[in-house]
This record gives C-alpha cells, structure tokens and sequence, in this order.
DNA sequence: CAGTTGAACGTAAACGTTTACGTTATTTTT
DNA sequence: AAAAATAACGTAAACGTTTACGTTCAACTG
C-alpha cells in the first residue's frame, strides 16, 4: 500500500499536521521534528496525494488547453508555449484535441470542470455562443490564445489578422507586383479567415490597386487545400505576379503547384506565407512569410492564465508580427 | 457556491447515498425520486467533483505522457492517437514535454504521481536505468511507444527499426544504387539511432556491398541537423548516388542543399526518408519514405494502457511498416 | 398469519489532506 | 514572581464523494 501522511506521522512519531505543517514549510516545529519526518517521508517513499490536497484547498495546480488540432506544427508550437510555462509555474496540462467537433467540446469542457481546473485555455478555436455559455458557468479562469470571442467576453492574446494580413499584402505591393492573388483560409473563420482578407483588401485599395474577385480563392489553411487552391487561382488568374496564402501550410501547396506546373519562384511568382512554422524554412525555395510568435503566444497565455487563478486580473494582448525574408518573394522587373 | 452532492440530496429530498446512486446508475431507488433527483442536478447545474471521486475510488481517468518535442510532426502525431483513444474511452491526458531534459523528466514522473495517474505512456525517450527505478516506483501501468527500454521492463510498442532501415536500403539497392550514403540520427540513441545504422550496414553486407565509413554521417534527426549532414556527405563522398536519411526532416534537409548545389533529385541522387510525417508529401519533390503508423502506434499505445490499468495484461507490439513510394527515389541507369 | 424476502432507501465511515483552534511548556515582560 | 507572550506541537473538522451496512415497509411464502 501506498504511504499516508498517517504513515509518515506515526513513523515519526508526532502527528499528522505535523507533517503537514512540514511539508508545506510553513513554520511551528523544531529542527529536530523536522528531520525526523523528513526522514520517514524518505525511508516510507511517502509522496502526498494531489486529490486530497484539491480536495481541501481547491487549487489543482492543472490547466485545460483545448486545442483543434494538436498534430498541426502552429498548434502543436503554441502548445509547447503553454507546456513549458505551466510547468516552470508547476502546474500540469490536461489537452483536448477538439478537432472542431461540438459534441468533443461540450464533453471536455464537462470533464475539465469535473476535475477541477485552476483555469482554461482555448487555442484557436472560434467560440459559438453555446460554447462561451458553458464556459462560463465553469466560473474558471479563460485565456484565449490566437482567437477571440465576439463578445469579447474573454482576454485573448492574437496577432491583429488584418493589419498583419495588410503588411503581408504591402511587401508583396512594395516589391511592384500589381496582380495579387490570395489563397484564404475558410471563409466560415470569423477569426483568422475573413480579418486576412479584409487586410489583403485594405492593402489592395489603399495602393490603388482594384480588388479583383477572380484572385481570391478559399482553402482550409491546409497543405491540400493550398494545392487546389493554388490550381484554381492559376486556372482562373493566371496572370498573377504574387499570392499572400493565409498559412504557411498553403503556401508550401501553392510553391508545390508551381513546381508541377514549371512556375519558377520567385522569379515568375512571388508567394508569402503566414505563421512561419518550421516548413517555412524547410521548404524549397525557403518560404517568406509572416512570422507570428507561437511559442511566445502560448508562453504568455499560460502566464497570464494562471495569473488570474492567483487572483489578479490581466488585459488582452495583441502580439507583434514580423516578416521573414527569405527566398519566395522577389522584386518584380519594371518591364511587366 | 458550488452545489455539491449534499445540495442535491436536500434538494431532491433524498440522501446523497440515493443521490450517488443515480449518478453512477446502479439499482436502488424508484423512478419517479430518479426523476427528481435528476430535476435537482439541472436545476442546480451540480457537476460531480473529480477530487472526491478519485480519491475514495482510486481512480482518476488520467493518464501521463511523456514527450520528448511535442512541436514536432512525429511526436505530435504519436499525441494525437494517443489523446484521441484516451477521450474515448474517457480519459484526460496529461502532456509532459521533456525536452530530453532528466532534471524535468524526473519532476514529471514526481508530478504525475501524485495526481495519482492511472497510468502513463513515454514517447520515443530512451530510458536511462534512474528513470526507470522511478518509473517502477510509481506502481502504475506503463506504455512505451516508439521506445523501447534495455531492461525491457515495460511493454511497447514500435516498428524493428533494423529491419526497416534494411528495407528502407533495400529499396535503394533494387534501384541498382551502389554507393549509398546514410543520415543517421545521434549516435547516442540506443534504439533509433544504432539500430537504424545496423539495418542499413546489413542490407549492404547482404547485397555484396561494402561499407565505406564516408558514407555514414551522423546528425539529430532534425532539419538542419540534415542539412549539415548532407553537405558533410557531399563533401567527402561526392560519387553517392542515393541518400537514406533516418527522419524525414533530415531528408528535407537533405533536399534542400541539394537543390542549393543544383543536384537534381531524383535524376542525379534519389533520397530516402522514415517516419512518413506530413512533411514528405510537402516536400518538392515528394519525398519517398519508410512510413511508420504514428498515430496508430499511440493509439494502440493508448488502448492497451487503460487495458492494463483495468487489470487485463498486454504485450508489446511490433508494428508494420511500409514504403511510400513519392518522387525522389529513381531506378539508376546502368551506365552509371 | 408469522416469517421471509426484496425493494427502496438512509447512516456513517472512509479516502488523504489542510487548517482553525486548543493545549502545554518555556521564555519574556513588568 | 506573576502575567503575558510565544514556540511547538496535537485534535478534530472539513473538503465531496462512494459504499458497506442498517432500516423500514410492502409483498410474498407456506
């Protein structure tokens, strides 16, 4: 059988707040006390037991982070962001790999509750009314880590979308290409997918460039929906000088499409990505891209997360971006 | 306040004990005070507490894992098997992400211990004898995927990484290459690392080739590990012909100087990759590689977890590989 | 009709902690 | 030297469940 704070209080010979008292090093026991139960908890391999401890003092030192897809490199680098935080602050994190399914999400948030969490976390996840009711009756801690609400009932760390989608449009403008294509993520994204392409938009109009339909295409910010979309926009545009893809994931389908079809880039296209995971630098040519901060992203989530179930109260935070040049983007010649 | 189970019972006008009845729907008690007791539960909005559950049950539904990178596609990929059998058959996972870090492992293993897991699973982490003692100490069930440990003291479950790597060779070899290099993974890892080096050293013994100490170069299974390797290799073995890169982010890596120096893959040297992560098909070309099931190998990992901690006894599991056949290995001409 | 059985509950102990409060002995204060 | 303060403990309640056991009452048995 496992060893009890009974155990280790008898051994000692004292009594069990004793103990207890040493155990949390509080203070109202003699040095000698101490080492004899510093020495029964070693010689009986005694280790306290967390449920009891949450059960008395309502703390759990554990997180929840739902997450939609843990196996995505953006997802997985923010995680990794909470991970080492939440546990440099001892606390644990319990995942729950949504998957955008409702039914999942209703259940986790039911378990997490279950168990007791100090606090949440919700990764890119776009947040329907039903979701945010029953997050609330939780009556936890919520951190938002690159999504919103649109009640805005939640802090949330993001990058601006927009204005990070509009600078992402304007190196491509910069560079004097006129034909701009957009490979979107799906239009159904009230968060990441329609802000970028009211960026793209914005960049467009405020250089005088005329939006053109046929140049902006839907995908799902993944590698295959990059390749057809990137087909499509070739078939229905193909007089593009440059595409912005909303996620490095399409854009690397798209350098992938122009392979096949004998584009050169940059040199017949320039293509930019978004996030800069590892596949950026990993592609062929290496990919330019806006880099959001991920790992940084998800740090801070946890920061503040558990900020909050200390008690003290934290604002949004909206992140800084950066473009990474490398070698997908080109200056365009004068002559085209 | 929370409503607890007594709020219920006073509610409901019945005692918890009927209350907790119904809850874990055993028999006792009539339909119309389920009824009511079920009325109180809504009205209430109660939620049963994990703590207390746990703590008379010896129970948490709660599994550890523990993970050496999780923003990597493999790991991530083994996670996502993993967490998605554990949510159904009702477990939360617990994510602890090592970085190879023994300080950090050993906190871990003290952590989930005393959240009292059910059981936990290790993730290709090569045990060091401290480790496993702990891991012995803790006394719960344990799984390990894609590792394996010396004392073979635990069950797990991979792929025999020396008779893929032949095969992975092998492939080369019928593809009438003679003068193969190799990107092995660090040498220090007993159990990708050396067994993948001697299924590629057999295959060529058995096919009558010899091997030549500039064709092996040893990197860290990451991407630029992969470059520096290839450009060791062309270095002092300019004549390869093909490349067996043991993870396909080296092979990447591979494919990147390659396309730097103008070696056209596959025409003038066809490569090889393992693991089959989503990073193959994205590459340019397509990369061909030895495919392990990752997401199988944790979701078994994950099934026969729980089995055991429900008392039933599991074996470790070999599993199959396959070759996936993408463009970047090429049958060799015979005049070369 | 006395006795037995079974359904439908209730009571209370147990799980392993923390902590408010009480007790003793010793030290400090005046 | 008596009173007050403090250090060093111990006692017991509380946290929210599950469950073994006990109780009541109606129905059934022979």
């Amino acid at each position: 059988m496992k060893a009890t704070i009974k155990d280790v209080a008898k051994k000692a010979g004292v009594s069990i707040a004793t103990v207890s008292r040493v155990l949390n090093n509080q203070l109202g026991y003699a040095k000698d006390t101490e080492l004899k139960v510093l020495q029964a908890i070693k010689d009986l391999e005694y280790h306290p037991n967390a449920l009891a401890r949450g059960l008395v003092g309502k703390k759990t030192r554990t997180i929840g982070v739902l997450i939609p897809q843990i196996s995505s490199l953006v997802a997985s680098k923010i995680l990794a962001g909470i991970e080492d935080t939440a546990h440099n602050l001892n606390q644990s994190v319990i995942i729950c790999n949504t998957d955008n399914d409702g039914k999942r999400i209703l259940n986790y948030l039911s378990v997490l509750q279950e168990k007791q969490i100090d606090g949440l976390i919700v990764v890119s996840q776009m947040l329907i009314p039903k979701y945010v009711k029953k997050i609330k009756e939780m009556k936890v801690p919520v951190m938002l880590v690159a999504t919103k609400d649109q009640q805005n009932c939640f802090p949330f760390i993001k990058v601006d979308d927009e204005i990070a989608a509009y600078h992402a449009t304007q190196h491509l403008i910069q560079a004097r290409h006129k034909k701009i294509g957009m490979i979107s993520g799906s239009k159904e994204d009230i968060i990441a997918g329609i802000f970028r392409v009211r960026g793209y938009k914005q960049a467009l109009k405020d250089n005088g460039l005329n939006f053109d339909d046929r140049y902006l295409v839907y995908g799902d910010f993944t590698f295959n929906s990059g390749k057809a979309c990137m087909k499509q926009l070739l078939h229905q545009a193909p007089e593009i000088t440059a595409v912005f893809a909303a996620s490095d994931e399409m854009a690397v389908g798209a350098l992938s499409v122009a392979n096949q079809q004998r584009i050169r880039v940059p040199d017949d296209l320039s293509v930019i990505g978004y996030d800069n995971t590892q596949l950026a630098e990993m592609a062929i040519p290496p990919l330019t891209t806006l880099s959001q901060p991920l790992y940084q992203m998800g740090a801070i989530g946890a920061d503040y997360l558990i900020s909050m179930s200390e008690g003290k109260s934290v604002k949004s935070k909206i992140m800084d971006f950066e473009i990474i040049l490398r070698n997908t983007t080109k200056i365009l010649e004068t002559s085209k």
